[in-house]
RNA sequence: GGGGACGUAGCUCAGUUGGUUAGAGCGCAUGCUUGACAUGCAUGAGGUCAUAGGUUCGAGCCCUACCGCCCCCACCA
């Protein structure tokens, strides 16, 4: 094969992306005599393109899903989008406005058929964009949670939930959001710190001069009001409690009541109780039976209870109206600048108004306990392990699930009420007459079920469930669910809690969480910065394997990253790295006949990259085990260009470019060898180019994709032959780091004199010396004084490396680098000395490092030696 | 109010159960058209591991305090 001079993955992304298709690699059979393993994607939302985060999400687990594959599992990623209600349907709304069309235009049918058209759109170019990702998705489950088979379980639930008494329909204060028109769930609040005011309102007691002063921070909702109350054992108020108040503005009669949720240090120790519009009120009223008045339409204008003069006022024209109007009236004694968390709609950033409403809840009490105590009991396990704490903190002190709301994209709630007889009919199926009264004038509940309703079934309703189809029963519970943290309340949660209430299993056994990946900045990545990142530009720029290998190494799991050009580019450069190495391989391969690795004799050199290859074998599969991601990438980074490129390529050469030509062929059956484990090794993190250049090593057979992971072989891990070996690099980096300190240029060839405890190791690898160094002749001495020229040396652990000095060297730079070197090592002499001396340190420290502290010591006595010599001799 | 991180080289970050002389990428300096790669090669400079104590034979890592920065949750009207 010809390979280009530098890596494009252009040339060959797109097609062995059909090419795995093709031969359907991607698919995940239900195969008894392989042990599954399964990850859902956590759906994109069909509300737009991918960015970043979701790119991070299928790099993670396609590298998880390819290695267990290469690993022999049955290995299932399974794709699919969510239908995003909300968050889709503020997107429809958005665009028909831009056709100067509404809902109410379109009505419900006409905007369903909007809406699922939206999906085919987006959803498809999602699929479109995984592809070029390059994840191994099976696209033959491709799933979307309102398809059919989510839609059953959906259902499924809702009535099963029904009928335990876990779902119940009552008025209660809810989120509501005025720009979307529906209820909101507390975890679909954001709250943001607001600069705004307290006013301090006088409510003056009912024949008499008395009053008494409220604060509030939303005055608008005064009309509402229906007591105020004060702490029982507030003494200053005792007298009030049970007197009437004359509400401002209104002329509403309202008593003063006592109850113990007031603060008596807070304010003026008296609240405004409006139970319509707050949780705290509401609760309050309950307790003292009080009305509830609603003063607010669904947009967040007044309405007809706020009287005629604030009726279809928006809200926060109400608010400066009402205080202009109370300031009139004398009730306002005064305005306090107030910063206030305020609520804001998740979608829309509208501020969020708690009102009294009639919706669908999960009670979550009975549902909490025993998803906490699968996490608690270790059923369940969190990557990083922090993130237990915080799940724990939501789920103990969760509240009832706000499901329904008032739109019209997403499940709707599988409940009919009877018009003729007013029977509540909640049913798995489309019920045709009432059950009670046999009246067919049946109409469905207006609303849709909260989007992360469905979401929460993901990892079963996915595969079958409510049937017991072959994929449920094999693939079900899921291995590990890998998403970002900021889900872990919105979706994490409510599928394990529904996991094991619906199937009574967890749904996974391990969560990986990763971070957010911001801009270069640190900043979050974000529409109206204008600083998000379009995965595909990356690709097309870089190619998708750089993508994948930036936003994957250097990362620690749980932890945010920064997304930056020059991390893609030193990947880029990395993939250019494997290119070429590859290149240079397969070059040198080319016509030659490859004995395998068994019929050869491994030279110091093969034995020390086999030994490098094994380790990293370990280190990946390690690391890979503990998602720890970022280690395995960067090992074989190290790997490859250190040990591989650096040293093992340069160290060839000289036998490659040799006589022998059966010493050829033996080190191509070693570089083969080492680059085909290697790229096994890399194939989960980068697939495309692992697959394009392995078809190419002699002795491959069909696609790596599917080929065996390597294992760890201790047979080959030559750990004494590596150790052995060492000495050779020294004397490289000696000579090296000599001729650079006399600024001699590496190419100058110069004689080499060698004074070593072993010199076999050296004199065999002579050849490979003489080419890395730069040395046109070696010779081995007994001692420096053997030497009759005046030499240049440096001293390694095993030996001492003379240069003659000829006319180059720079006398005094070599005395001050001498001295240099003489102090360090005069330091670690201390050093070692001193915890050689140490009892405590001899006494109790295991064996092998006491050992190896004194074995240190005596080697640097040694050097020092020769080090004082060379100085002499200067 | 409660909880969780983070602070390591100029920048971005690793550092796995405490144990060689604390690492990488980028940047910087110097020198290299060394028959795979300038998207490269070689060599080097650069760190009181935020600060102060403590535990330990031994601390970047464990404990306490403190400073700084960020995030999440709750929310007193």
């Amino acid at each position: 094969m010809e390979m280009q001079k530098t890596y494009n993955p252009k040339d060959f992304e797109d097609r062995l992306y059909s090419e795995w298709m093709e031969k359907n690699y991607f698919r995940a059979e239900a195969d008894p005599s392989k042990i599954p393993f399964t990850i859902v994607i956590p759906p994109p939302n069909i509300t737009g393109q991918l960015h970043l985060g979701h790119a991070l999400d299928n790099t993670i687990i396609d590298a998880l899903i390819r290695f267990k594959r290469m690993q022999g599992y049955s290995a299932l990623y399974l794709p699919g989008c969510d239908h995003a209600s909300i968050a889709t349907e503020v997107k429809i709304v958005e665009e028909m406005k831009k056709e100067g069309l509404t809902k109410k235009d379109v009505g419900r049918e006409g905007f369903l058929k909007r809406a699922w058209a939206w999906k085919e759109k987006y959803g498809g170019r999602i699929v479109e964009q995984m592809k070029k990702m390059g994840v191994s998705c099976d696209w033959s489950r491709l799933a979307f949670t309102m398809d059919e088979n989510c839609s059953r379980a959906v259902r499924e639930v809702f009535v099963n939930l029904y009928e335990k008494g876990l779902i119940y329909r009552g008025d209660r204060i809810i989120n509501w959001c005025p720009g979307c028109k529906t209820a909101l769930s507390d975890a679909e609040v954001e709250y943001s710190e607001d600069a705004s005011y307290f006013w301090h309102l006088k409510y003056p007691v009912k024949d008499s001069d008395e009053c008494i002063v409220v604060a509030t921070t939303r005055p608008e909702t005064m009309l509402g009001d229906t007591a105020v109350a004060v702490n029982p054992k507030d003494k200053r108020y005792e007298h009030m409690v049970g007197k009437t108040l004359v509400l401002p503005l209104v002329g509403r009669e309202i008593p003063v009541i006592a109850d113990e949720y007031v603060d008596m240090e807070f304010g003026s120790g008296a609240v405004k109780i409006t139970p319509a519009h707050d949780p705290n009120d509401f609760e309050v009223g309950l307790r003292h039976d009080l009305p509830v008045i609603r003063v607010m339409n669904d947009d967040g204008s007044m309405n007809e209870n706020a009287g005629e003069a604030y009726k279809g006022l928006d809200r926060f024209a109400a608010r400066e109206k009402i205080v202009e109007d109370l300031k009139a009236c004398g009730a306002l004694v005064k305005i306090e600048p107030h910063a206030h968390n305020v609520g804001h709609c998740y979608r829309c950033k509208s501020t969020v108004e708690p009102i009294v409403s009639k919706q669908w809840f999960v009670k979550m009490a009975p549902l909490a306990k025993p998803a906490i105590d699968a996490v608690a009991r270790n059923k369940i396990k969190f990557t990083p392990e922090r993130f237990s704490k915080i799940y724990f903190n939501w789920m103990e002190g969760i509240k009832d699930w706000c499901i329904s709301r008032q739109l019209w994209w997403g499940h709707r709630i599988p409940v009919w009420y009877c018009q003729n007889c007013g029977e509540m009919i909640v049913s798995k199926t489309d019920p045709s007459e009432c059950p009670h009264c046999g009246s067919r004038d049946l109409k469905q509940d207006e609303d849709v079920l909260d989007t992360w309703f469905s979401s929460a079934l993901w990892p079963f309703s996915t595969l079958g469930y409510p049937e017991k189809t072959e994929d449920y029963a094999y693939f079900y519970p899921t291995d590990v669910l890998s998403c970002g943290y900021d889900i872990i309340f919105f979706w994490v949660a409510r599928m394990i809690f529904s996991g094991i209430e619906h199937t009574g299993k967890v749904p996974f056994r391990d969560v990986l969480l990763h971070g957010i990946v911001r801009d270069e900045q640190g900043r979050k990545m974000s529409k109206s910065l204008g600083n998000g990142i379009d995965p595909l530009e990356v690709i097309d720029e870089y190619g998708a394997d750089s993508l994948r290998f930036s936003l994957i190494t250097g990362v620690a799991p749980g932890n945010d990253s920064r997304y930056s050009r020059g991390k893609v580019e030193s990947a880029r450069n990395f993939m250019n790295k494997i290119w070429n190495a590859s290149r240079f391989v397969l070059m040198n391969a080319e016509g030659v006949k490859i004995p395998p690795m068994g019929d050869i004799k491994l030279a110091s050199a093969d034995k020390w990259i086999i030994s490098r290859l094994e380790s990293c074998i370990k280190e990946v599969t390690l690391n890979m085990g503990k998602f720890e991601l970022g280690i395995a990438a960067g090992a074989l980074y190290d790997f490859l260009w250190s040990d591989f490129c650096d040293w093992y390529i340069e160290l060839c050469k000289s036998s490659l470019y040799g006589e022998d030509q059966a010493k050829k062929a033996a080190t191509l059956s070693v570089l083969c060898f080492v680059l085909e484990n290697a790229l096994k090794l890399l194939h989960p993190f980068v697939p495309f180019i692992t697959e394009e250049i392995y078809r190419n090593i002699p002795g491959t057979k069909g696609s790596i994709m599917v080929s065996d992971f390597p294992r760890y072989n201790s047979k080959l891990s030559y750990k004494k032959e590596a150790k052995a070996f060492e000495p050779v690099m020294d004397v490289i980096k000696c000579v090296r780091n000599m001729k650079t300190s006399v600024n001699c240029p590496p190419s100058k060839k110069v004689k080499l004199y060698i004074a070593a405890q072993n010199k076999r190791i050296l004199s065999a690898n002579s050849g490979a010396i003489a080419k890395l160094a730069g040395a046109s002749e070696i010779e081995f001495i007994e001692s420096a004084a053997a030497l009759s020229e005046k030499t240049l040396s440096q001293v390694t652990e095993t030996c001492t490396v003379f240069v003659p000095l000829g006319e180059l060297v720079d006398i005094d730079k070599e005395r001050d680098r001498l001295t240099k070197e003489l102090e360090r090592v005069v330091g670690e002499i201390s050093r070692a000395d001193g915890k050689l001396h140490n009892r405590g340190f001899v006494d109790k420290a295991p064996k092998n490092l006491v050992d190896a502290e004194r074995a240190k010591l005596e080697k640097f006595i040694e050097m020092k030696e020769k080090i004082e010599k060379q100085l002499k001799n200067l």
